[in-house]
DNA sequence: GAGACCGCTTGATCCAGGTCAAGGCCGGCG
DNA sequence: CGCCGGCCTTGACCTGGATCAAGCGGTCTC
């Protein structure tokens, strides 16, 4: 409702504002109307009119890669909704030890946790493009659309079954089955979004990887150069992968 | 309403129903009013008259140990509530491997998810009994009561949260910070039940313990026995754990 | 009360993945 | 355009925890 985006796409868009408003559907407020990830996001539980306390309350925000969102422990004023990018969540050892708990991607919800300070941090992987909602007044739109909170619900169980998948990875899985399993999961992802789903972009550095998985870069380096030889990936440089055998990488994944 | 319990203080609780139904706060339902875990469970969300619908629709189970509550993939006809004893949650590959992803006791909810199929399995550790509630009827539940909702989505996002720290544990920690962590977790649930929080009966063999750590029977074995040595605990039988030096296993639990 | 079974401990050995150490590749910057 | 600094890969070696293999209690059965 507030700024205009200089998008040629939104000014487009925007020009059935001059009719009146007597549609039966009102046009949705601006910055969710115009939103790329809103059909993947909480934001779909809403309806056309209800959006318009959810686009009220909300501002974009870009971080940089490698720029935090939020650290463990300071207080969670915001949630934020992701738009573009990849965000890497995390906690650590005192000694600094690193284990990332999840990688969110366009449409993913960070901070569905309701808890007054940050579980975890949060960190921008490459270039990041976020919706940001203030924590209150998004309370109160819950009290107020009970969708949002059963949608959420939703997510929430999503989110823990993925979580005991990753357990059963972390605890029980050898590091050939554990890179398998990851790029899958990258690839079905990436299918999600309409994107192929033989060729992979790693957003995330072997690091990244590594403290996913609970591994070290070398041994994700190695595992993935052996998985080339076997035939059943190819690299095209370090960071884009092709998926050419994909029932032997299925196979690799579940011992 | 529906069946007399012989416990002597339940009948003494029941004296004041012959009172006309004039009192703001009507009686507990019988099954629930008498339920030793509801202020600890999601029971806890719903208040005097409001718990009729739930009682109306519970029922008391037993398994003994060992016994399968539920099958991953089968369909999630029932949720439960765990009244005593402790349930193990898992989840397999295809070759047998076992990842437990939780211990419940008393007061915790089995079937958090509201999947139509379970997203795991559970099974009875020691003699357990749950109080079971068909699933249709308790989604009509929720519909009914808000508050339900809100309280699962809590316990959701504790549950959450509890899944990233485990996965800190399972991708980094070394097997003595495993197994501190997971004493000093045992500890802090029965201190939460009111008993001594320096004395840990493992109700789970140490097959339960290794598959929930991401280690084998022998090296838990080995670890306790390294804890022992070093005077951070006492064994009285091989599932009774003394803390004698909590400052210490505190210490190992977090490198 | 003898035997068998099951879960736990302990010892000996092995090996997957970690650690340490060199390069190699590539993109950014002066 | 050549240098620099981050990543990534690869090699050599090491080690924590797995595997293999005995026992050791406790307890259930008959």
């Amino acid at each position: 409702m507030l700024m205009a985006t200089p998008h040629a796409a939104t000014r487009a868009s925007r020009a059935p504002l001059v009719a009146p408003r007597r549609a039966a559907e009102p046009a949705l407020p601006d910055p969710c109307r115009t939103c790329a990830v809103r059909a993947l996001s909480v934001c779909a539980a809403l309806k056309g009119a209800e959006m318009a306390g959810l686009a009220g309350i909300v501002g974009r925000s870009q971080y940089p890669a490698g720029a935090t969102i939020m650290m463990e422990g300071d207080p969670a004023d915001h949630l934020f909704n992701i738009i573009e990018g990849t965000v890497q969540i995390y906690r650590l050892l005192p000694d600094g030890r690193r284990q990332i708990t999840g990688f969110l991607m366009g449409g993913d919800f960070l901070g569905l946790a309701l808890n007054d300070t940050n579980p975890y941090s949060a960190e921008a992987v490459g270039t990041v493009s976020l919706c940001r909602l203030p924590r209150r007044r998004f309370e109160q739109l819950i009290d107020q659309f009970p969708q949002l909170e059963r949608r959420m619900l939703v997510d929430a169980s999503n989110e823990l079954f993925a979580a005991q998948e990753q357990m059963l990875l972390l605890g029980r899985k050898t590091a050939r089955e554990k890179v398998a399993t990851f790029l899958l999961m990258l690839a079905r992802r990436a299918a999600r979004r309409g994107k192929p789903d033989d060729e992979i972009v790693l957003a995330m550095s072997r690091a990244g990887i590594g403290d996913y998985l609970g591994l070290t870069i070398e041994t994700v380096s190695r595992t993935i150069t052996r998985l080339r030889r076997d035939g059943i990936l190819a690299l095209h440089g370090a960071n884009r992968v092709e998926i050419v055998d994909r029932e032997a990488l299925e196979d690799a994944a579940e011992g």
